[in-house]
RNA sequence: GCUGGGUUCGUAUAACGGUUAGUACUCAAGAUUCUCAAUCUUGCAAUAGGAGUUCGAUUCUCCUACCCAGUACCA
């Protein structure tokens, strides 16, 4: 029989969600997309003590940024589901309201003899790990152990009845049968077998707080909630026998759900699983979104760092999973397609961002002028730089707008202005905050560099100074904002006698205003001056940028026009006046 | 320690038991351009080690090494 689909994603709010579990709950969402299914998003919050405010709340807006949208648990507001309707049956959906549910449950398997009730205290089991590991033993709670220990299966029956009633520190512990092998099977991993002696007498609910612990709640949820595949990190394949275990003390082993064991996200160098001290290390995110934890501490996000949703989902996927040929770009719903979890690798994979920088490049590159425009008007902005939609609006303003329709002395620039520094800057750009680091320079005249915030000098480039005494001609305060060492190279008498005059030409220039005009009409001039073309480029781009290296000398001159181009010429001459 | 899982270029991965072990990222070189970037071309680079099965092993079996996880009244 053919059973619907129904897959879960369930996270515990301790924390912000780390990136390997965005990619257990995207896994899930491919799953049960493909075959039609649902999706549902279950919080298990069992553990009162480690409850972080916020974390819920946090992880549904992450999947949300991720466009990884529950079926089920979260309603359309964003809020977990916390009463039962004809869309929501299951509700509700976190574990701490579904706290009724399960004593019975645990109470069930005690009377069919597959749990006993516990006495022992923590002091007491404490001290039995202390004195087993004092003769370098691992204290187990088993089979060997449970009959020397204060339980339902020790204790005279009036005893037991006595401390339920009047105790209320007691757990009920699953009865580990002996020597049997439990056969199970992985959809990724394939079949594992595991004797039950190697595994202990798991704590299935807590008196104390009337709260099961993972285990139960788990089975039983998955039960109740009818969840066909459970597709989970690899940390909980040691419980596996456990839990099949469970279904069949319940005997729910029918419709018990298939398993699937997702491989940990590893650091990008070295041995171990991805941590969030990795990405602060290394200047990558390992959270999808930011978050500042109760000691104010703040770790960056993938959404904050500027990185597309598409491009973060589309990494993810492809970390442990592949289509099986050289496809690399997957929407979300190619995604959808072409998932299969027989194609999901057994090892851990190694995080690398360098291949999340280049996926945030192609996915820039997808984009239209007009959206990528959209996305950085307001980081203009935020830099203190005005975008107008049409040149009438700012008229008021008393904007002055070139030809290709800015005002450099006002910062006022039209969208289309924007948008044409959009369109052939695109190609450098892997972020959208990039293009104010690549094309600053058509928005702020050198002058104003240091009121906006831009730096040129050599310090900014992160290189130590070079040895060589020749190469330091200059003081840092006397180029800024020019770059140093391109003054030194390229700001030679001789050289700027030559960009004064391009400054004149251009400003005489009366022909077609076009980047191919302008750059014909330049270069037809300094060959026909027989001057050195390279370094006659370099320093008039040294004097529009305040760097030699850059945008194409006719892409700036055609944006920032001839009056501004100069009067940067004409500043770079005083400026660097010597 | 014990139990379980894992191991193909630096990284992510491909390869019915038969390939010159492929692709992408990174890196390097060349081409191109006024520079830088982009682009194009080329290149560097791997089956952890050892046995066995087989005509033939990256692929199957075993051993060793290394890595990871679990070993809680946490999930």
């Amino acid at each position: 029989m053919e059973r619907r689909t129904r897959v879960r994603f369930a996270p515990s709010p301790t924390g912000p969600l780390h990136m390997g579990g965005v990619r257990t709950a995207l896994y899930n969402y491919l799953y049960a997309k493909q075959r039609g299914g649902d999706f549902i998003i279950r919080i298990e919050d069992t553990d009162s003590h480690r409850f972080v405010p916020g974390a819920e709340e946090y992880i549904i807006e992450a999947l949300n940024w991720c466009g990884i949208i529950p079926d089920e648990g979260v309603d359309s507001n964003g809020k977990v589901v916390e009463t039962a309707s004809p869309r929501h049956p299951h509700a509700p959906y976190r574990q701490s309201q579904r706290k009724p549910i399960y004593r019975a449950y645990a109470e069930q398997l005690i009377a069919n003899g597959y749990a006993y009730y516990a006495f022992d205290t923590s002091e007491e089991l404490e001290k039995a790990r202390a004195d087993a590991e004092a003769s370098k033993e691992t204290f187990i709670y088993n089979q060997v152990t449970r009959m020397k220990m204060r339980n339902s299966l020790t204790l005279p029956e009036d005893e037991v009845k006595r401390l339920l009633e009047e105790t209320s520190d007691w757990t009920v512990r699953f009865k580990m049968p002996e020597n049997t092998v439990v056969k199970m099977d992985d959809l990724i991993r394939g079949h594992i077998e595991v004797n039950t002696d190697t595994l202990d007498d798991k704590v299935l609910w807590k008196r104390a707080d009337e709260l099961p612990t993972y285990h139960l709640a788990n089975i039983v949820d998955d039960h109740l909630m009818e969840i066909s595949e459970v597709i989970r990190g690899e940390e909980w394949l040691p419980s596996l026998p456990l839990h099949y275990m469970l279904y069949k003390a319940f005997g729910w082993e029918d419709t018990m759900p298939r398993f699937a064991h997702l491989s940990l996200l590893l650091k990008p160098v070295g041995n171990g699983k991805l941590s969030k001290r990795d990405g602060d290390k290394m200047g990558f995110p390992v959270f999808p979104l930011k978050w500042t934890n109760a000691e104010g501490e703040t770790s960056r996000g993938y959404r904050e760092d500027g990185y597309f949703p598409e491009a973060f989902v589309n990494m993810l996927a492809m970390l442990g999973w592949n289509p099986g040929d050289d496809r690399e770009m997957f929407s979300m719903e190619e995604l959808v397609a072409a998932f299969s979890l027989d194609k999901v690798q057994k090892a851990g994979a190694k995080f690398n961002p360098e291949k999340a920088h280049w996926y945030n490049r192609e996915y820039l590159r997808l984009k239209t002028d007009e959206e990528l425009t959209d996305l950085l008007v307001p980081i203009l902005e935020e830099h203190g730089i005005n975008v107008v939609d049409c040149p009438k609006c700012a008229l008021t303003a008393g904007a002055e707008f070139n030809a290709a329709g800015g005002d450099l002395s006002k910062h006022i620039f039209t969208r289309d202005y924007v948008r044409s520094v959009v369109a052939f800057t695109k190609e450098r750009a892997t972020f959208v905050k990039d293009f104010w680091d690549i094309a600053s320079y058509l928005f702020v005249s050198p002058e104003d560099f240091e009121r906006f915030g831009i730096s040129r000098s050599a310090a900014t480039e992160g290189a130590p100074r070079p040895v060589d005494p020749r190469a330091k001609v200059y003081d840092d305060s006397l180029t800024a904002p020019f770059l140093a060492k391109d003054v030194d190279k390229f700001w030679k008498p001789e050289i700027v006698e030559m960009v004064e005059k391009v400054g004149a030409f251009v400003k005489g220039y009366d022909g077609m205003w076009s980047v191919e005009g302008v750059e014909a009409a330049l270069e037809e001039f300094i060959k026909g001056n027989e001057w050195p073309m390279g370094k006659v480029m370099n320093a008039t781009r040294l004097a529009l940028a305040g760097s030699a290296s850059g945008l194409g000398i006719a892409d700036i001159v055609a944006r920032i026009g001839k009056k501004e181009t100069s009067a940067r010429i004409a500043y770079a001459i005083d400026r660097l006046r010597h």
